[in-house]
DNA sequence: GCCCCATCTTGCCAATTGGCAAGAAATGAA
DNA sequence: TTCATTTCTTGCCAATTGGCAAGATGGGGC
């Protein structure tokens, strides 16, 4: 149990000095989550700003049918929470659920806005998670309303090989938009190439 | 040439009181972007975080084989820039485009920090401004991945109707992520309802 | 080993959307 | 007004994707 890792991602920002790292992952707790079980479900209040070190977990939503619908991937080294939920504190749409047993470390809403408020440096470090969240959700709208079902299923193959050996086929058809007998298909053409 | 709205506009939010948002207020200067004219030119850095106060625009960029893909729509009253290149300092990929004649209010990157820094209320604000735009985006992607190009239309019909004056119907289809052919073909096919 | 269950694939057909080109309608300039 | 240009609609057909149900595959428990 140490924290090198979140130490290590929080330098590699170069947003923060090795004694603001130090002083900032001092205050973060361990945290383990069994496979399938949930870091967040609808309907809480998403309080934990979670560094995940080890394992993997997906975001899903509901659409107006009632269908689940993944709509994210968390890979290790990322930092995972319901950006809206948490910063606003209202209740999430979304759940947050381990693929694999997962490892990492977090803190509170109300130690996360102490460190805002004490650290600049953490500050910077806060919203440059945010920026990079929003400019990769941008870089999915362009994608997603312009290429095809099967360019996309191209590009995710080549961007993100991991995701195919943690999420099923069914999980990866709802994130790129198309039906699992649609994705079937595809893969089947695609292979032909 | 006074401002305000964009008192009214920080005010409403509830996040800055009265004194400190007058003295934001001070620091933005008044701009004039005619019809057509661009705000925000892909390739330039974005460096200014701007209130719409009357008219409209729309964010535009381009996909992988060059064509022109409306990305987004900006009414009056809404903070206008490209975040990623704002905040990151990098080369915009999108274009921002007055569809009628604009007039707001801008502070540059380093006007902001330097209030960012001085006002906490205004660093409150800045978060409100990144986590709304985030989440707007986020329902627009579920939409978009899990409803038909119908769907979506009706969708837009019902929330952002006035659109519908502002952009030839050539942008909104790019817009909904299908062709002007078949926005006309679900206009006809809507209009029958 | 065997069975059960969830996942994945396939076949059939229908619905949606795209591509292209021609024509209609609207807009703007002179 | 008239003309030119852009925008919008329509017809035809092809490509993509969905819906459903049956069958194949594979992994976990016993």
């Amino acid at each position: 149990m140490d924290k090198e890792t979140l130490t290590t991602f929080l330098l590699n920002t170069n947003l923060v000095s090795l004694s603001a790292a130090q002083e900032i992952v001092r205050q973060f707790n361990h945290k383990i989550i069994p496979k399938n079980q949930f870091h967040l479900t609808a309907g809480k209040i998403s309080d934990q700003y979670l560094f995940l070190e080890k394992g993997y977990m997906r975001t899903f939503a509901h659409d107006t049918e009632g269908n689940e619908v993944t709509t994210g991937f968390c890979s290790p080294g990322q930092i995972i929470l319901e950006v809206s939920s948490f910063f606003n504190r209202t209740r999430s749409k979304e759940n947050i659920q381990a693929l694999t047993d997962c490892e990492g470390w977090y803190i509170t809403y109300e130690q996360l806005n102490q460190l805002f408020h004490t650290l600049p440096e953490f500050r910077e470090f806060g919203r440059w998670t945010l920026v990079k969240g929003f400019s990769e959700l941008k870089n999915r709208m362009l994608l997603t309303i312009t290429e095809t079902a099967e360019e996309r299923y191209a590009h995710l193959l080549k961007t993100n090989p991991g995701i195919f050996q943690q999420m099923s086929l069914k999980n990866i058809a709802s994130y790129l938009g198309i039906t699992d007998t649609s994705l079937s298909r595809i893969r089947k053409e695609f292979s032909k190439k």
